[in-house]
DNA sequence: GCCAACGTTGGC
DNA sequence: GCCAACGTTGGC
Protein backbone atom coordinates (compact mmCIF):
# COMPACT_ATOMS: atom_id res chain seq x y z
CA UNK A 1 0.00 0.00 0.00
CA UNK A 2 1.41 3.00 -1.26
CA UNK A 3 0.04 6.83 -0.14
CA UNK A 4 0.02 9.35 -2.45
CA UNK A 5 -0.69 12.81 -2.52
CA UNK A 6 -2.85 14.51 -6.02
CA UNK A 7 -2.99 18.46 -6.81
CA UNK A 8 -6.31 19.85 -8.77
CA UNK A 9 -7.30 23.47 -9.18
CA UNK A 10 -10.78 23.00 -7.66
CA UNK A 11 -12.22 25.31 -10.17
CA UNK A 12 -10.96 22.80 -13.09
CA UNK A 13 -12.04 19.82 -10.55
CA UNK A 14 -13.18 19.50 -7.28
CA UNK A 15 -13.14 16.85 -4.39
CA UNK A 16 -16.88 17.53 -4.56
CA UNK A 17 -17.21 16.71 -7.83
CA UNK A 18 -15.58 13.44 -7.76
CA UNK A 19 -18.02 13.01 -4.73
CA UNK A 20 -20.59 13.57 -7.21
CA UNK A 21 -19.23 11.56 -10.66
CA UNK A 22 -18.55 8.82 -8.18
CA UNK A 23 -15.08 8.24 -10.14
CA UNK A 24 -12.61 10.01 -12.15
CA UNK A 25 -10.56 9.94 -14.90
CA UNK A 26 -7.07 11.78 -13.49
CA UNK A 27 -5.87 13.12 -17.06
CA UNK A 28 -3.53 15.50 -18.46
CA UNK A 29 -0.22 15.06 -16.08
CA UNK A 30 2.03 16.26 -18.61
CA UNK A 31 5.11 15.79 -16.53
CA UNK A 32 7.64 13.36 -16.11
CA UNK A 33 8.29 12.74 -12.53
CA UNK A 34 4.53 12.73 -12.18
CA UNK A 35 4.10 10.32 -14.62
CA UNK A 36 6.18 7.57 -13.40
CA UNK A 37 4.38 8.26 -10.08
CA UNK A 38 1.33 7.77 -12.11
CA UNK A 39 2.62 4.16 -12.97
CA UNK A 40 3.83 3.31 -9.62
CA UNK A 41 -0.08 3.28 -8.47
CA UNK A 42 -1.75 0.25 -7.34
CA UNK A 43 -5.87 -0.40 -6.78
CA UNK A 44 -6.10 0.45 -3.39
CA UNK A 45 -3.56 3.29 -2.89
CA UNK A 46 -4.62 6.21 -0.91
CA UNK A 47 -4.54 10.03 -2.34
CA UNK A 48 -4.45 12.92 -0.51
CA UNK A 49 -6.66 15.41 -2.76
CA UNK A 50 -5.17 18.86 -2.48
CA UNK A 51 -6.48 21.98 -4.17
CA UNK A 52 -4.35 24.62 -6.06
CA UNK A 53 -4.33 27.72 -6.43
CA UNK A 54 -8.04 28.47 -4.73
CA UNK A 55 -8.45 27.30 -1.16
CA UNK A 56 -4.60 25.58 -0.84
CA UNK A 57 -5.46 22.95 1.38
CA UNK A 58 -5.79 19.09 1.10
CA UNK A 59 -9.98 18.05 1.11
CA UNK A 60 -10.37 14.50 1.37
CA UNK A 61 -8.85 11.06 0.64
CA UNK A 62 -9.17 9.54 -2.37
CA UNK A 63 -8.27 5.76 -3.76
CA UNK A 64 -6.71 4.14 -6.97
CA UNK A 65 -9.91 1.94 -8.38
CA UNK A 66 -7.70 1.67 -11.92
CA UNK A 67 -4.31 1.65 -12.63
CA UNK A 68 -2.17 3.45 -15.42
CA UNK A 69 -3.40 3.31 -18.77
CA UNK A 70 -3.01 5.78 -22.10
CA UNK A 71 -4.04 9.04 -21.66
CA UNK A 72 -7.03 9.47 -24.15
CA UNK A 73 -6.63 13.41 -23.95
CA UNK A 74 -2.63 12.87 -25.26
CA UNK A 75 -2.25 13.59 -28.45
CA UNK A 76 0.98 12.54 -28.24
CA UNK A 77 3.80 11.15 -26.27
CA UNK A 78 3.57 8.44 -23.66
CA UNK A 79 1.35 9.75 -21.01
CA UNK A 80 -0.86 8.10 -18.52
CA UNK A 81 -4.04 8.52 -16.59
CA UNK A 82 -5.16 6.46 -13.47
CA UNK A 83 -9.26 6.16 -11.94
CA UNK A 84 -10.02 7.33 -8.73
CA UNK A 85 -12.54 7.52 -6.23
CA UNK A 86 -13.75 8.95 -3.32
CA UNK A 87 -12.79 7.72 -0.09
CA UNK A 88 -13.31 9.86 2.81
CA UNK A 89 -13.63 13.55 2.80
CA UNK A 90 -11.52 15.00 5.57
CA UNK A 91 -13.91 16.44 8.42
CA UNK A 92 -11.85 19.90 8.27
CA UNK A 93 -9.51 20.87 5.56
CA UNK A 94 -5.69 20.84 6.12
CA UNK A 95 -4.08 24.19 4.53
CA UNK A 96 -0.43 24.51 3.16
CA UNK A 97 -0.14 26.66 6.00
CA UNK A 98 -0.49 24.26 8.44
CA UNK A 99 1.22 21.65 6.71
CA UNK A 100 4.55 24.41 6.87
CA UNK A 101 3.97 24.86 10.16
CA UNK A 102 3.81 21.50 11.62
CA UNK A 103 7.33 19.71 12.68
CA UNK A 104 6.09 16.46 11.16
CA UNK A 105 5.04 17.30 8.06
CA UNK A 106 7.72 19.87 7.13
CA UNK A 107 9.88 17.38 4.58
CA UNK A 108 6.55 16.86 2.68
CA UNK A 109 7.60 17.18 -1.08
CA UNK A 110 4.26 19.74 -1.38
CA UNK A 111 6.35 22.15 0.50
CA UNK A 112 10.24 21.23 -1.38
CA UNK A 113 9.11 21.06 -4.76
CA UNK A 114 6.20 23.03 -5.27
CA UNK A 115 5.09 22.91 -8.69
CA UNK A 116 4.96 18.11 -8.94
CA UNK A 117 1.02 17.50 -9.19
CA UNK A 118 1.23 13.91 -8.41
CA UNK A 119 3.86 13.11 -5.37
CA UNK A 120 4.38 10.39 -2.90
CA UNK A 121 3.74 10.84 0.56
CA UNK A 122 5.15 8.64 3.63
CA UNK A 123 2.85 6.86 5.43
CA UNK A 124 3.48 9.03 8.79
CA UNK A 125 3.12 12.16 6.87
CA UNK A 126 -0.42 10.49 5.84
CA UNK A 127 -2.12 9.41 8.87
CA UNK A 128 -0.87 13.09 10.23
CA UNK A 129 -3.24 14.87 7.51
CA UNK A 130 -5.64 12.86 8.24
CA UNK A 131 -5.45 13.18 12.01
CA UNK A 132 -5.29 17.00 11.75
CA UNK A 133 -8.29 17.04 9.06
CA UNK A 134 -10.38 15.13 11.45
C1' DG B 1 -0.40 40.48 -11.13
C1' DC B 2 4.15 39.25 -9.72
C1' DC B 3 7.77 36.27 -9.30
C1' DA B 4 10.44 32.10 -7.61
C1' DA B 5 11.17 27.50 -8.73
C1' DC B 6 12.06 24.37 -11.93
C1' DG B 7 11.18 21.49 -16.06
C1' DT B 8 11.78 21.64 -21.09
C1' DT B 9 13.67 23.13 -25.42
C1' DG B 10 17.01 24.13 -28.69
C1' DG B 11 21.47 26.15 -30.23
C1' DC B 12 26.10 25.18 -30.13
C1' DG C 1 26.12 16.98 -23.54
C1' DC C 2 26.02 21.65 -21.74
C1' DC C 3 23.59 25.56 -20.68
C1' DA C 4 20.89 29.80 -21.72
C1' DA C 5 16.35 31.01 -22.81
C1' DC C 6 11.81 30.17 -22.28
C1' DG C 7 7.32 28.45 -20.44
C1' DT C 8 4.44 26.84 -16.71
C1' DT C 9 2.94 26.18 -12.05
C1' DG C 10 1.36 27.85 -8.02
C1' DG C 11 2.04 30.60 -3.71
C1' DC C 12 1.80 35.16 -2.25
Amino acid sequence: MNYWLMKSEPDVYSYDTLVKDGKGMWDGVRNYTARNNLKTMKVGDLVLFYHSNIGKEVVGIATIIKEHYPDPTAESGDWVVVDVAPFQKLNKPVSLQTIKSDPMLTNMLIIKQGRLSVMPVKKEEFDRIVELGS
